[in-house]
RNA sequence: GGUCCCAUCGUCUAGGGGUUAGGACACCAGAUUUUCAUUCUGGUAACACGGGUUCGAUUCCCGUUGGGACUACCA
């Protein structure tokens, strides 16, 4: 295989979506795999959508997920300059040589003549509307125009869009690496804008020519490429570089997870997930869009969970870090089908990904919630909640969240437990504990169990009856971390005063 | 409408002419933890339909249906 060299190209029209990073994922996993270059092009050439901010968050978002970039827009690189609003030359350059060929030619035509001519062909019944061979040659352009006509009107600065002379009809073939091949008539392509009025290239002609001359070997691209990808395949052949053209990969869609149909920002607020990777407040309405990062999840946990989102490896292998995946990937393992995006799924590999971390890095979390909320926490007691909570936690988060009783008493106690498990016994059993327990200067969990077994036994209640009475005393709530270790945490004083809060607030029912 | 792409449990998917159609998430149940969660064990659950080809198709071919993408001087 010739040198591997592949491009994400995103336009810098907002956030990076979620399959913006799986496409970049992809093409990294296969530039690493194969020890070749990762290069980040931006794609600018739409000044009407250009977004401040956007290409900052591109390689923000990049660098989070770890997606490191070899070459390109941020770190330079020998192709340089890798923004193609900066390219301008090159792509005017290029389209000369089509226009010389004759595979290209000039259009005068105004936005409403194009809406007339669409309109024309629809009440005609035709089966398209395009302008393409059979309309061209009723239009405004260079190919019905007087050689002099053309001349003045590009003399005297009147706007003209170049367009691709499509021939009128032969079969477009083309290998694509996930899909086989495929074959499209030339007469269903139009004739595209390559060069738009204010002098920038559209996608199709840009495209083509930056990865030519940067050398691209894969485009590995969504599949809402699928269908412009012949009128590419046209423009390296009239361009001469059909033996260099790279190869295509159009991979399948992620798709909203009710329903059918392209995941959308709308899909994602719907079900409650971020869509977007970082955090990202849209400048127009200035609503703020809460990213993967800002939501707990772990980058390695995203990574993983999106590389299996079209791909599998043909073992039962589900956990891989970044490292295994450059192993293990493969274009040819990529689905043709679109994929579903099940929020859970990403939910189970964070939670998986959050538990295997080190105590020191649970630790912090812990401490930095606490700091936001100042409080301050005996060390030995924070590693001792964070032992307690680790196997409780989707999100870092959780460990505030799960886990605020432990700093704050409870003022209010969950209504079912109260109204099932709050009776005379209850209560007689939590005066008892409380003044046992008041007794221990340093209660360990043992001596906790030890005490509760004697005074439920001495009272001849059975400890289960009580234990849902007891927690909730302890905590508010109806479920949390062992209860035994949780009143070692707590300490004797503390478990005590909450008791004793508990038995004089709670009404009896 | 036209062009192209796609089709295995609810979801992500493995598999492939003869299989008890495998795994994971989710869900449910049991065990364990004198609670909840964790953990463990088990369970429910799929080859869209119709024609071929074949001794035999879920697998190969064709069609139907369904879904999706594209159809801009956006990418």
């Amino acid at each position: 295989m010739k040198e591997v060299r592949v491009r994400f190209a995103p336009s810098p029209t907002g956030a990076l979506h979620i399959g913006g990073i799986r496409t970049a994922l992809y093409n990294f996993l296969l530039a690493r795999k194969h020890g070749g270059t990762m290069i980040l092009r931006i794609e600018d050439t739409d000044q009407n959508r250009f977004v401040p901010g956007a290409e900052e968050y591109i390689l923000q978002s990049l660098a989070w997920a770890g997606i490191k970039i070899d070459e390109g827009v941020g770190v330079g690189g020998p192709y340089a300059p890798y923004r193609q609003s900066e390219r301008k030359p090159i792509y005017q350059q290029h389209v000369q040589k089509l226009l010389d060929a004759g595979h290209a030619y000039y259009a005068f035509d105004t936005e409403q003549e194009l809406d007339a001519m669409r309109e024309r062909l629809k009440a005609r019944g035709g089966t398209s509307q395009q302008y393409d061979g059979s309309s061209r040659m009723s239009m405004k352009n260079s190919l019905t125009l007087s050689a002099n006509e053309v001349a003045k009107r590009l003399a005297d600065g009147s706007p003209f869009v170049v367009r691709l002379k499509v021939p009128a009809s032969e079969e477009v073939h083309l290998t694509d690496l996930i899909r086989g091949h495929v074959v499209v008539n030339s007469s269903q392509v139009d004739d595209k804008v390559l060069m738009k009025s204010d002098g920038m290239p559209t996608y199709h002609l840009a495209n083509v020519v930056d990865d030519y001359l940067m050398k691209i070997s894969h485009v590995i691209r969504g599949e809402e490429w699928l269908p412009s990808a012949p009128l590419h395949v046209l423009l390296y052949r009239f361009f001469g570089w059909e033996k260099e053209m790279p190869q295509f990969a159009h991979l399948p869609l992620l798709l909203k997870p009710d329903g059918n149909g392209k995941l959308s920002k709308r899909d994602a607020d719907k079900n409650g997930f971020p869509i977007f990777p970082l955090n990202w407040t849209d400048a127009e309405s200035g609503q703020l869009s809460i990213g993967y990062r800002e939501t707990g999840y772990l980058p390695e946990a995203l990574i993983n969970f999106l590389a299996l989102l079209g791909w599998n490896p043909g073992t039962e292998q589900e956990i891989f870090s970044l490292q295994e995946l450059i192993e293990a990937f493969s274009l040819e393992r990529i689905g043709k089908a679109g994929a579903k995006f099940d929020i859970h799924k990403a939910q189970w590999f964070n939670q998986h990904y959050l538990r295997h971390k080190p105590d020191e890095e649970l630790l912090n979390y812990l401490q930095s919630a606490l700091q936001q909320q100042g409080i301050s926490c005996d060390p030995n007691n924070a590693k001792k909640i964070v032992n307690v909570m680790r196997d409780r936690i989707t999100f870092p988060n959780d460990l505030w969240e799960g886990g605020k009783f432990f700093f704050v008493a409870p003022t209010a106690f969950d209504e079912q437990v109260v109204a099932k498990k709050w009776n005379d016994d209850a209560v007689k059993v939590m005066n008892a504990f409380k003044d046992k327990i008041s007794e221990v200067a340093s209660l360990t969990a043992e001596a906790a169990k030890e005490i509760l077994e004697a005074v439920t036994a001495s009272l001849n209640i059975k400890t289960g009856q009580i234990l849902q009475a007891l927690r909730m005393s302890i905590t508010g709530g109806a479920s949390g971390p062992d209860l035994m270790m949780t009143l070692e945490i707590l300490g004797s004083a503390e478990s005590a005063r909450r008791i004793s809060y508990a038995v004089q607030t709670i009404k009896r029912s």
